[in-house]
DNA sequence: CCACTCCGGACCTCTGAAAT
DNA sequence: ATTTCAGAGGTCCGGAGTGG
């Protein structure tokens, strides 16, 4: 099967997107679901919180045609949306795939909070924070400590017990000043950086020994290996050698550009 | 001419942070 | 404690462009 090349980044779109709803879906509507799609599925994310603001930079759409757009798209349930959060929530939807291989839409999801009138006093009411952060049992936390646990045990396998609530208050604390992106990036950093394996090789996959200190957790993240680049670093080695941006590899879901090791080692022989 | 899509602007409600 | 302000989500309306 014809597939890009390795250096083309894409992100996966389901077929009945093209075969079934392609025609009945406005320019505005498809923008926006590419962009919903984009930062769901191109993150390796069920969801995720997009302002108004990012919709309007990235589809070059105004806000009143990105409120109606949203609106035909929640209509032909193609994405859902949590309002229970300041900015909105995205869901995609998936059509139920029967034996026969034909699909259909699944009925929405209406939402607790979407199915109230809306009052005066509550058309924005915010879920308070306690009672999202006091949780203590695995089967309840939130999404976001979900993909930290998830994300640190891939990285050092079965080194976090989802089930101790320590752990979770540590991550909950961690969750309170660093973005989930900025945690899994500085674990990355962490397992791939020289330092602890040359002086602290007990510290390297203790969580008590990361999330209850966010000082170390900024340190991680400023690690890096050699042919590691921030998107600046790598514009500016682009722009000062024989280099194209084609010879760096995005890590998945970072701001961190690798050299493609082919061209590391040429690099280094020269 | 009409239907459709989209835009720009005005306006509203609500939240949270900062200033007073 | 109260006020102010920015940012977010949302609606409405008039108008422009396009295609049948």
């Amino acid at each position: 099967m014809p597939r890009l090349p390795d250096h083309v980044s894409f992100t996966m779109i389901p077929n009945f997107i093209f075969d079934e709803q392609l025609e009945s879906l406005s320019g505005g509507e498809l923008k926006i679901l590419l962009m919903i799609y984009r930062k769901t599925v191109g993150f390796d994310k069920k969801s995720d919180k997009i302002s108004y603001s990012q919709l309007v930079e990235f589809t070059g759409l105004s806000k009143s045609t990105i409120s109606q757009g949203i609106k035909g798209l929640v209509h032909k349930k193609l994405v859902k949306i949590d309002r229970t959060e300041n900015t909105n929530r995205y869901t995609y939807c998936l059509p139920d795939i029967n034996i026969s291989g034909s699909s259909k839409i699944e009925p929405e999801v209406v939402q607790k909070s979407n199915t109230q009138p809306v009052r005066k006093s509550n058309t924005q009411k915010k879920v308070p924070k306690e009672t999202e952060k006091n949780t203590t049992s695995s089967s309840n936390l939130s999404e976001d400590l979900w993909e930290v646990i998830n994300y640190w045990n891939t990285i050092f396998p079965n080194t976090l017990n989802p089930d101790d609530p320590s752990k979770v208050k540590d991550i909950e604390e961690a969750l309170d000043q660093f973005t989930v992106k900025q945690i899994k990036q500085a674990i990355f950093m962490r397992s791939k950086c020289s330092y602890y394996r040359d002086n602290k090789p007990q510290l390297l996959n203790k969580p008590s020994a990361f999330f209850p200190y966010p000082e170390t957790i900024a340190n991680d993240l400023e690690r890096k290996s050699r042919d590691m680049y921030d998107f600046q670093e790598m514009i500016n080695k682009v722009t000062s050698s024989n280099l194209t941006t084609d010879d760096f590899e995005q890590l998945a879901d970072s701001e961190i550009w690798v050299l493609k090791k082919q061209r590391h080692r040429m690099l280094i022989k020269t």
